[in-house]
Order: C-alpha cells, then sequence, then structure tokens
DNA sequence: CACTTGACCTGTCCGC
DNA sequence: TGCGGACAGGTCAAGT
C-alpha cells in the first residue's frame, strides 16, 4: 500500500485518536507480523499508554509511556484501524468508511485500549510487520542509519536532492527513486506521477539526467507528495486510514493506473510498461528515452 | 559496492 | 464455472 502520503495520512490519524490511550491487551495470530510478541507485548506494551505517534519514510513509530516504541510497517497491504467501543458496523456508512466488522480474516494483531477501543493491524499479504524497540534505541536501528532524507522537509533543497542518486549513476531513473537509501518515502504510485510531472522516461539512466529535469523531478515529488497527503493518500487498492477511510488521490492521478486513457496536457495515449520489476505508466510522446 | 531478479504472501482478475 | 498465470502502494536476500 502505503507509500509516504498514506503513511503519513495514517500517522495523523493515529494521533488524533490512540495518544493518552492504555493499551489492556494486544492478540496476534501470526507470528510472521510481530516476531517476539508472545514475551515483549505483556513486558513492554500492555499498561503503557501511548504517547506520540511518529513517521519516518513509510515507517510509524508509537511512542509508549514504558520507553519503549511500536514500530509498524505497512508494506504492501498493511492497514492500522481504529475502532471506538461503541461503532456499528454494515449499511448506513458513508461510502468511504468502514463497513465490515473488525477484525476480520486479515487481522495479524488487535490491540485493546483501557476504553475498550481497539486497533486493528489488518494485512492480507503479511509482508507488514511491528516490532518493539526500546525508544532510545530507534536511532540506531539499521533502518534509521540507511534511510534517505524526507523530501518534504523545508530545507531539503533540489541540490541535496540531485547529489544523493549520485551512488546510483547506472540504474534507471525510477529504480533509483524506489531506493529508499537515496530519498525516503516514494513508492511505485509517485514515482510515475513525478516522472510524468517532469516529462522524463522512467527507464532513462540517472548519469543522463540534467540538472535542470532534477530540479524538475525534485519539485515534482514535493508537489505530488504535498497534494496526496491533502488527499488522504490514494486507494489503489487497500489502502485506508485509521478510521478505515479510503484516500482520493486517485481522482487527481495523471498517468498511474491510468493506461488506456489521454494523458492530461497532449492527449495521447497512456502506456503500461515494466521498470524496475515494477508496473509503470507514461505518456509515450512527452516521456522519451532519447 | 552497485545493480537486477526472485521471493515473501493472499486475493483478484483475465483469458482459455 | 474452473483453472492457470499475471499482477498488486514494498522491501530483502540472493545472484551477477
Amino acid at each position: 500500500m502505503p507509500e509516504l502520503p498514506e503513511v503519513e495520512t495514517v500517522r495523523r490519524g493515529l494521533a488524533g485518536l490512540i495518544v493518552g490511550r492504555v493499551v489492556r491487551g494486544a492478540v496476534h495470530d501470526t507470528s510472521k507480523s510481530f516476531p517476539n510478541a508472545d514475551e515483549d507485548v505483556k513486558r513492554f506494551l500492555v499498561g503503557a499508554a501511548v504517547t506520540d505517534v511518529k513517521r519516518r519514510a513509510k515507517l510509524l513509530m508509537i511512542e509508549l509511556s514504558s520507553n519503549y516504541t511500536l514500530l509498524v510497517h505497512l508494506k504492501m497491504t498493511g492497514q492500522l484501524v481504529f475502532v471506538a467501543p461503541d461503532v456499528r458496523f454494515g449499511a448506513g456508512h458513508p461510502s468511504d468508511s468502514l463497513v465490515h466488522e473488525l477484525p476480520d480474516k486479515s487481522t495479524r494483531v488487535t490491540l485493546e485500549f483501557a476504553d475498550g477501543s481497539q486497533l486493528f493491524f489488518n494485512d492480507q499479504r503479511k509482508f507488514g510487520w511491528m516490532k518493539l524497540v526500546p525508544s532510545v534505541e530507534v536511532p540506531n536501528i539499521d533502518f534509521m542509519k540507511k534511510v534517505g532524507p524526507e523530501p518534504l522537509e523545508a530545507d531539503f533543497t533540489a541540490a541535496d536532492f540531485e547529489k544523493r542518486f549520485a551512488r546510483r549513476a547506472r540504474s534507471s531513473i525510477k529504480a533509483a527513486l524506489l531506493d529508499q537509501t537515496v530519498v525516503a518515502g516514494i513508492g511505485n504510485i509517485y514515482a510515475d506521477e513525478s516522472l510524468w510531472g517532469a516529462k522524463v522516461h522512467p527507464v532513462r539512466l540517472v548519469s543522463s539526467i540534467k540538472k535542470s529535469e532534477f530540479k524538475k523531478i525534485y519539485e515534482e515529488v514535493r508537489t505530488v507528495m504535498a497534494l496526496a497527503i491533502e488527499k488522504g493518500g490514494s486507494s489503489n487498492y487497500t489502502y485506508v486510514n485509521a478510521k478505515g477511510e479510503k484516500g482520493k488521490y486517485m481522482d487527481f492521478a495523471r498517468v498511474f493506473r491510468r493506461e488506456g486513457l489521454p494523458c492530461p496536457r497532449c492527449g495521447t495515449t497512456i502506456i503500461k510498461i515494466r521498470v524496475a520489476g515494477r508496473g509503470t505508466h507514461i505518456c509515450p510522446k512527452e516521456q522519451k528515452l532519447a
């Protein structure tokens, strides 16, 4: 699922819903989704209050009064959905909100709070994971050491952006954009959207990209992801926010999943190709290889 | 090291 | 309607 805008949307939702709540218990049915849960949950999670919800790249960090942090990676199909004690499921809900009862067959972990509210970690494909780590150790985990800068930070410049790609000179620009150690948070949707915005073919080698093109890609990455956050992310498939609602960015997408439809700028039919092992959408007229 | 490809999973959709 | 294969918001461990 989730790229930076989706994870940030979940973070904002959770921050308003679970900060201050005390964990009463947790159940988990998949050791793959929460390794070590048997030992760690009892010692570091149960009885702890949620003090903050943070994000770095696509990783969520739920900070606890036990001085432990619950790390959550949603990977492709992970969801974190909060359900209040008095919620009713079924007919009568708005079309974009939670319409079925949880837990369901994709629920991997359920956290229960003292007031009876619940947080469901659903993950159809079981790629996502949770892990409890001492909060002071979080900055030292491998992920934090390797991950690239946050592209939406105010002090992150076009020059900073271009420099990050030096290491990936011989790969395609799309593969480099997807590399989380270059720049954090870009995934398949926003890579395609940004490259279309910059009129750069995704297969072009990083070494062939001109300075002016890097600047354009940088601007597109920032503009597109900021818009996506504003729209609550993209629900291309299974993504929902912390209230179970879908995101609206797909209504604004210019190329992603729009193969066969006209390019919004020139009318040429958008095509789908394969780049870096991922489905990739381009305008064949405006995004040239040469 | 830098780079590519398959593997990890479950579910859905499309063609025969 | 059934069945096989391709594919899906992401990383990893293996290869070269």
